[in-house]
RNA sequence: GGAGGGAUACCAAAGUGGCCAAAUGGGGCGGACUGUAAAUCCGCUGGCAUUCGCCUUCGUAGGUUCGAAUCCUACUCCCUCCA
């Protein structure tokens, strides 16, 4: 089907610019002489290929984990090639079985464009609208009649089914897998047989369903599609993936402290990784970096805080990450007050003769969820108020405006008294 | 349809009549240190009162008992094997 194709020159040479920008950073390319013939082609015809990513809408919010194949696809789009988005509001129905998440509540067509709305709002800060389309795969999807489900479902045997890992290891570990299951992988390949796939992207995890796309559209007489796979972003732990549910994330839509200070939590060993696979910096920054930490002429944290204020940059604007990186600098360098801080009024009745015991004084402003963790607090030595340690749980506090409360490193509030009443 | 195993705090996992608000690990939080919210170390981790104490919690609902997470009954859910 694909045969070798001779090209002047000068279209090989862009042959080798597109494969190496392609090549880079991805975990595996399969087969690799198809990728290499498809390019051929769309140079010498001056057509794109249809990259696809499949999306599943029930967690509208994208975090970095998610970016890494993201940006994976805008290189695809400055080599001229168009994305193809499916909004994953089908399979979303049916549940995910990546997890041993308890079933999924279905959700409404409202929703799931609501999410779709959010999730493509968010994935434009990377992506170019021109270049890129969007399909639900209810589309095709829920049209089809039983009888056709099962000429689909015969094109794929139980054995292969199994064959991936995470069947294999729910299967031997005694977990339940419910038949339902096996039509996900079926789902999500049918929809590259459906929009004529060249290339299909997704994390080293989506391997198998990735494949099974490959597989199904051969059995459907079509061009088979190339697959690539991103390595997966560990999260803030540095050990796990990175995941909403793990709650070890960083959300492209938090806001600039946030994101600062999470990104200065990762890990010192997982920087580099981080640089390559999460920030638009050029290859040529990050292997300077990277020799840099490498000899020791850069300092870990200063390499840390770069990463930081880029990521800050790349969604919230360069004015954005300078205030960010200010902030961290106060309060956790010099351990000073931040600029800004979250503004709590207290009613002058509430006082008894101005003065409130500091254990419901910290309840009051919510910087402690009970009376007992603003004792423990205490105890350890979290609290300070207007910069002082508070030792002493039974110390009754002359509440005055502006009165500034602190809770460990980084929970602040300042008081605002009213004394309207 | 039959046989068996299980459900414990945010998660995992001990506990099988009083010494259990419940071991241990992870997570989270606080502190020390530092180069950062890295690493390491120490501590805390149901609620109320902090003084003895009181209240709620071990799938759900009842029961036995001076006393139950632990025993009994029913129910719900999950898993395995056999047919």
């Amino acid at each position: 089907m694909l045969t070798d194709e001779i090209l002047s020159s000068q279209a090989e040479a862009e042959l080798d610019r597109q494969l190496a920008i392609i090549q880079r950073g991805a975990a595996e390319i399969l087969p690799m002489d198809a990728l290499i013939a498809k390019l051929r082609r769309s140079i010498r015809t001056n057509t794109p290929l249809k990259v696809k990513l499949g999306l599943d809408p029930t967690a509208p919010d994208i975090h970095l984990g998610h970016t890494v194949v993201f940006h994976k696809l805008r290189e695809f789009q400055q080599l001229g090639h168009i994305v193809q988005l499916v909004i994953g509001d089908f399979t979303a129905r049916i549940g995910d079985p990546t997890g041993k998440s308890e079933a999924r509540k279905p959700l409404s067509p409202e929703e799931v464009k609501e999410n779709a709305k959010t999730y493509t709002d968010q994935l434009f800060k990377v992506l170019d609208k021109e270049k890129t389309e969007i399909y639900f795969n209810s589309h095709w999807l829920s049209p089809l009649s039983f009888a056709e489900v099962t000429e689909l479902a015969a094109k794929c045997t139980v054995a292969r089914i199994l064959e991936r890992d995470d069947f294999s290891k729910r299967y031997q570990s005694g977990q339940a897998i419910s038949v339902h299951e096996f039509f996900y992988p079926l789902m999500q390949g049918y929809d590259s047989v459906a929009l004529k796939t060249d290339i299909e992207l997704g994390g080293t995890d989506q391997t198998f369903n990735l494949l099974m796309g490959r597989h199904l559209q051969k059995e459907y007489g079509q061009e088979e599609q190339v697959i690539l796979t991103m390595p997966l972003l560990e999260g803030l732990d540095g050990v796990k993936k990175m995941s909403k549910s793990l709650g070890n994330y960083i959300g492209i839509d938090e806001p600039p402290n946030e994101m600062y200070g999470k990104a200065m939590s990762i890990p010192d060993s997982l920087m580099v990784k981080y640089f390559e696979l999460a920030t638009d910096l050029s290859r040529e920054e990050v292997e300077r970096l990277k020799s840099g930490l490498a000899d020791g002429s850069t300092h870990p944290r200063d390499a840390k805080m770069k990463l930081a204020y880029t990521l800050v940059r790349m969604y919230h604007g360069e004015a954005a990450a300078q205030t960010a990186e200010h902030h961290f600098r106060t309060v956790f360098q010099k351990r000073e007050l931040p600029e800004e801080m979250d503004q709590v009024t207290i009613q002058a009745n509430e006082l008894e003769n101005g003065r409130m015991g500091v254990v419901p004084l910290l309840a009051r402003l919510g910087l402690v969820a009970t009376n007992g963790e603003a004792r423990r607090m205490i105890r350890q030595g979290g609290v300070r108020i207007d910069q002082e340690k508070v030792t002493d749980v039974h110390v009754q506090v002359q509440v005055k405006n502006g009165l500034v409360v602190q809770v460990g490193r980084r929970k602040f509030v300042r008081v605002r008294l009213d004394e309207s009443m």
